[in-house]
DNA sequence: CAAATATATGAACACATGCTCATACGTTTG
DNA sequence: CAAACGTATGAGCATGTGTTCATATATTTG
């Protein structure tokens, strides 16, 4: 596999747009604003293990519980705050909800969040 | 300027390393904390514009100030947090103090927001 | 339908957070 | 050194947040 298509696999590029196009964003409040909440939702610990938790493949809120070890009832709050900004989604099998990673932007994020902390100066 | 050169540019890819190795960090808590911490850093609406103000180039406490259009102590205790968590780095020169942002990561983690918040299903 | 299991939700509380106000510190200039 | 300018910091306050507890809402099974 070429280093270009390894990195596409990663999902830590962008398939169009040109280079520096995120910079017109900078000038709207609302992406701003936007963004912030992403970081935000990413930004409890409760919350990225639950995500964590995810990109290996969708859960239940039981299996959550159990890897993440907290109250079931914690679980759930979060995973309200997650479907609301629309970070995971849910679907009904049974007596479970099984809650799936909304999609890949969401994965890239976490990639990218932990490999910097993994690399930070000291 | 070929795909593989301009996503090197971009710095959303990293150098060395095996695709997926940052798997392995969501078994390092002391990783996953770190990595709240950062998300957290991004997570404020006036950081986030401190932040994105200081991409473009650095800058004084006052030009933030005016840029971000809030008080100058609450620039000042913002930029306390960014220092403390090492997305910003500060030198004097003679009365002011000059803020740049520590390193490519921070750029690339608020490009990567940027593009999500601004591409976000509806 | 009743009981059991799985999940969701609201209230309440302890704690964190971001701001303002007042003031202190540091640097340059006259 | 005093005054002016730029920046930093601590206290205090209003608001936000993550958790727990109790309870409600599904869904399956007997």
């Amino acid at each position: 596999m070429g280093d270009a298509a390894r990195e596409k696999e990663l999902h830590l590029v962008e398939e169009e747009g040109s280079p520096e196009e995120w910079a017109s964003y900078l000038e709207d409040d609302d992406v701003i604003y936007a963004t912030t909440q992403i970081f935000d939702a990413l930004a409890d610990y409760t919350r990225f293990r639950i995500l964590g938790a995810l990109t290996t493949s969708e859960r239940s809120v039981g299996e959550l519980q159990r890897l993440c070890g907290v109250t079931q009832s914690a679980i759930s709050h979060q995973l309200r705050l997650l479907r609301d900004r629309g970070l995971v989604t849910m679907r009904r099998e049974g007596q479970r909800s099984i809650y799936t990673l909304a999609d890949e932007h969401v994965a890239t994020l976490i990639a990218v969040g932990l490999e910097h902390a993994g690399h930070w100066p000291e």
